[in-house]
DNA sequence: CTGAAACATGAACCGGGTTTCAACTTTGAA
DNA sequence: TTCAAAGTTGAAACCCGGTTCATGTTTCAG
């Protein structure tokens, strides 16, 4: 993160797979779009390096100038997919006014449209459950944060009632990632506008 | 399911492998078993017919007596776990006293305890996303059905505030499955009906 | 312009796994 | 008791895909 120094020690360890020149990072970035299109169409398993690199337009051999393995490319994958996720909710949450639970709609709204619009990247982080558990973790835990302080700031401010648990973000984003996977990714066709408003009701007021 | 005939008829099409011998069924059993075991403890991909074969004791030809594949096995498997899950929330419910909205709790406190006990049949359920996707559906369709028909019934009863819709189905088992993935699996020490109450709470009055 | 480092190539290595098969043993109905 | 069907066996056919490597090409700093 520093200097060279410290590069040059990590690659006496092992060799550093970061390109150094341009062409280096548009091969890269071209192996790395034609494996989201095929661990998205076809899985983990089903999917092949040879299969990537074809798509690519790259030869086999290239392939291990970039990635140390299969796992390590789906490991960089699946850490890109979860920042582009928290990156398209993010700035809906900061333009919508209302209240803390109705500003954790619009964040749910954000959500099913981008799962609607994006299934292939949903289908990898699910993968990764089993693929790569660490970073699949790493990306729940930090969406389940990012709600829990949500929370915690309404009730602070009076909005929400307390405590905040940390069952209470594992629960909605529990409820946010089905909503997503049934009426965003298999559906595709109700409004989602609709389905954001019955869980943003049950969130508000429950079903008593 | 009728008669000889019918088996007979199918039989011609693709040999049937339902085994018709005391000794076959054993056979079969002991299969199913290490399956389990197997495909809990590695995941679909690093399990291996060869290694189920031999948890068994049983000849690697053997396998191919009683399963056309290993997928056929995977779903053979999803939906006998599917049925499990099933068996041990039932009869927690029929027991249970409350409301409409109390007995939903109920519920999800004995899916958090069935979760913990058998932390390997919750993988399997969750790698069929990817393995044999008609099965996981029709264990997920299932599940949600049988929420929303509670909670109907519930509002036809005057417990609970309607109109009841899928998404409160899909919303509500989304939050079950993933309490039961963070306090069943991977915690294993938090009290179960601490994370229900929480749960239960938020259903019943919501966040404001 | 030059040469060392970075990059590209794809055949071949390699281990692994699923599935088949022909020979053999056990079962159970007649 | 008998024998056809059911079940058992494990070696080997078969296939596949990740990874390596020696060789050739391109880049770019000096």
């Amino acid at each position: 993160m520093s200097g060279s120094d410290v590069r040059a020690t990590v690659r006496e360890v092992s060799p550093d797979k970061t390109p150094r020149t341009a062409r280096g990072r548009k091969t890269q970035r071209v192996l790395l779009d034609a494996a989201a299109a095929e661990f998205g169409e076809k899985g983990f398993h089903d999917s092949s390096i040879v299969s990537i690199t074809l798509r690519a337009g790259v030869a086999l051999g290239s392939f291990y100038t970039y990635f140390e393995s299969k796992d390590a490319l789906f490991r960089a994958l699946v850490r890109d997919m979860s920042e582009r996720v928290r990156d398209t909710v993010a700035p809906a949450l900061a333009s919508a006014a209302g209240d803390t639970i109705g500003r954790e709609g619009v964040a749910l709204a954000a959500f099913l449209g981008f799962a609607r619009e994006h299934k292939e990247i949903y289908r990898i982080i699910d993968e990764a459950e089993f693929v790569v558990p660490d970073e699949w973790r790493r990306h729940y835990e930090r969406t389940v944060q990012r709600i829990v302080d949500r929370l915690r700031e309404g009730e602070a401010r009076g909005d929400v009632s307390g405590p905040i648990d940390e069952a209470h973000g594992w629960a909605i984003m529990g409820m946010n990632v089905f909503l997503g996977l049934r009426f965003g990714v298999h559906d595709g066709a109700r409004p989602l506008e609709e389905v954001a408003g019955i869980a943003n009701a049950l969130l508000r007021h429950g079903l008593a």
